[in-house]
DNA sequence: CAGCATCCTTTATGATACTG
DNA sequence: CAGTATCATAAAGGATGCTG
């Protein structure tokens, strides 16, 4: 569903953004990682929402799209971390802009529920 | 797919924004709209990649979220209208920072065609 | 012109269970 | 611990044709 990155460039660049960040979890765990690596479980107990699967394909994903680093660490039991590339530090301001629209909107919806569809997507 | 804003609020604020602005060409017709109002086939023009249904159901998922407005006018033949809520306008910062990170990721793609996984996602 | 109706395909996301 | 395998489902996005 999402464009492939070289078709959206063909596009606007906007596009290419969002074909990379616009996965569900993609920018919360880009957000989570932005205070430093975490292992795998340590990003799961942060977003309970996601299941394993879902997460271990977000997080594949981003690596290979450059944003994300994967460090296996050769131990048992197993110790993956996860840490951003210098691509991936380059979204802070990306992920500041959004995490503050989102409050404010998110504010604006408990100041009047009846606003939006709210609903109209599933997860 | 995506997640209804209400359960994103509860997970992460820049989930709220992805949910919202995530979808294929949502961006991009922000985008486009920041430069002032625009018809409908306009649009379409400056999305030619999108079809009509698609287009519609992305500007209606922006109206019903309250990023966009939409002027319909009593003439023959149609003339409709698309601009930017107030709070449509507010994503002027979160815009400028997808397309400028956008583009330095198309411009890195172009420098080095073999990273990233570039077409691991069809449209 | 700006859509809507219909039908279709893809794939993102998830539940669940198993493994090195 | 950090996955993988399998199966299932909804919904996103699209093609095409009709219409007020």
């Amino acid at each position: 569903m999402r464009l492939p990155v070289r078709r959206a460039a063909e596009v606007c660049p906007v596009e290419v953004a969002v074909s990379i960040l616009g996965g569900t979890w993609k920018l919360t765990l880009v957000k989570h990682l932005t205070a430093g690596p975490l292992r795998f479980g340590q990003l799961g107990r942060r977003v309970p929402a996601a299941n394993r699967k879902t997460l271990t394909r977000a997080l594949r994903e981003l690596e290979e799209d450059g944003v994300v680093h994967r460090d296996v660490h050769a131990e048992v039991p197993p110790r993956v971390e996860y840490s951003l590339t210098a691509l991936g530090g380059t979204l802070a301001p990306i992920v500041e802009a959004m995490d503050s629209w989102g409050a404010d909107y998110a504010a604006r919806l408990a100041a009047d529920p009846l606003q939006g569809r709210g609903s109209s997507r599933s997860a």
